[in-house]
DNA sequence: AACGGCGCCAACCGCCACCGC
DNA sequence: CGCGGTGGCGGTTGGCGCCGT
């Protein structure tokens, strides 16, 4: 089985645009427009090209006021937070970086952006952290996976909630108390190592992570995961002369509200309520699951496909194919 | 100078959604 | 409603250039 090709592929001249070819087309883009028919449009404008092939060089090349070179901390930032939120619907991210393109931002991330995180992330692992379960090592590797790789299939079928810039919850030792975190691409974290990411006031994300270790006065200590959705509020202060303070709460969708809080004093070293477990243990190793393990394992992470109530949902690949399947897109000409 | 490895990025490929008939 | 054509998307590839040996 198959399907006809969109053009002639005999007739049809493949590889890098010369600047003759790139000036036919954007000559006759900018006269006739597209006409709204890329597979016809090559033929109009006398070009040995398939269409697909036009509407690309165009979209990521000739069209105006694309931007090439360098991208910026805040181009940064605002992919990495939509990245850990969206995935690599990378339309969508482009979309929010004006005169940038998809296909720009996509090799950007795989050539530069991802390995620049991993990079902090694994030189930020403790060694004593490496002692992580094995279950919640696979649950929360393939939470991220389902939430950020497509080809894993796991969508948002809704509209995406407006996403702010994302900002990430400073490391306890880090003078982050009195001031906004600022957050660098230094301190935004993806994939296996992803930690946390936090808005700098209350509204509503995702969580990847988890805290471990976290001790109270008793003695004992808990061990969280978060895969969820949630309300939170995150505020940082100022408890009197040196000392700082601040706290996040968090509300799960099943009502359960979780704060935390901490107090470091000014000069001498500082104390936590809670220890905030921030370095995250993943496998450097890729985990290779087939569909049904994979929903076994997110349905045990509890709340977690039942996000109606935010307006988000996921769906089940197996119905999609594993692409395209993000409702709310629109097509962009 | 020659060669191999590697990174970058433009372009291609294949799949799926949408739309008109 | 079904079908075919087209647009749009994300993953992958291939070629080029740079750099180290």
């Amino acid at each position: 089985m198959g399907r006809a090709p969109c053009c002639d592929k005999a007739n049809v001249k493949k590889g890098p645009w010369s600047p003759e070819e790139d000036s036919k087309l954007k000559e006759f883009i900018e006269k006739n427009g597209t006409g709204g028919n890329w597979i016809a449009l090559p033929h109009k404008a006398g070009l040995k090209r398939c269409g697909k092939s036009c509407r690309l060089r165009w979209l990521n090349y000739l069209r105006p006021n694309i931007k090439h070179g360098e991208f910026s901390d805040d181009e940064d930032r605002i992919i990495c937070g939509l990245f850990a939120s969206i995935g690599s619907r990378w339309s969508i991210i482009a979309a929010q970086l004006p005169g940038r393109t998809d296909n720009d931002i996509k090799n950007y991330w795989n050539t530069k952006l991802k390995k620049k995180l991993l990079g902090i992330a694994s030189s930020q692992r403790k060694p004593h952290q490496q002692q992580q379960q094995q279950q919640e090592q696979l649950q929360q590797q393939l939470l991220f996976q389902s939430l950020s790789s497509s080809s894993q299939g796991k969508y948002y079928t809704s509209p995406v909630p407006p996403l702010p810039v994302l900002k990430s919850l400073p490391p306890i030792s880090q003078d982050a108390f009195g001031t906004v975190p600022t957050t660098t691409s230094s301190t935004l974290l993806q994939g296996p190592s992803y930690q946390y990411q936090m808005m700098k006031e209350s509204g509503h994300m995702i969580v990847f992570g988890s805290e471990q270790s976290c001790s109270s006065s008793d003695g004992s200590s808990t061990q969280i995961s978060y895969g969820k959705e949630m309300d939170y509020n995150y505020n940082i202060g100022r408890a009197g002369g040196a000392e700082q303070m601040g706290f996040e709460s968090y509300l799960f969708p099943a009502g359960i509200e979780e704060t935390h809080r901490w107090l470091l004093g000014g000069g001498g070293g500082g104390q936590v309520e809670r220890d905030y477990g921030l370095s995250r243990l993943w496998e450097e190793a890729p985990l290779e699951y087939n569909y049904e393990e994979i929903k076994q394992l997110l349905g045990s992470i509890h709340g977690y496909t039942n996000n109606n109530d935010h307006n988000l949902s996921l769906d089940d690949p197996s119905g999609s194919g594993g692409r395209g399947s993000f409702k709310s897109q629109g097509r962009v000409m």
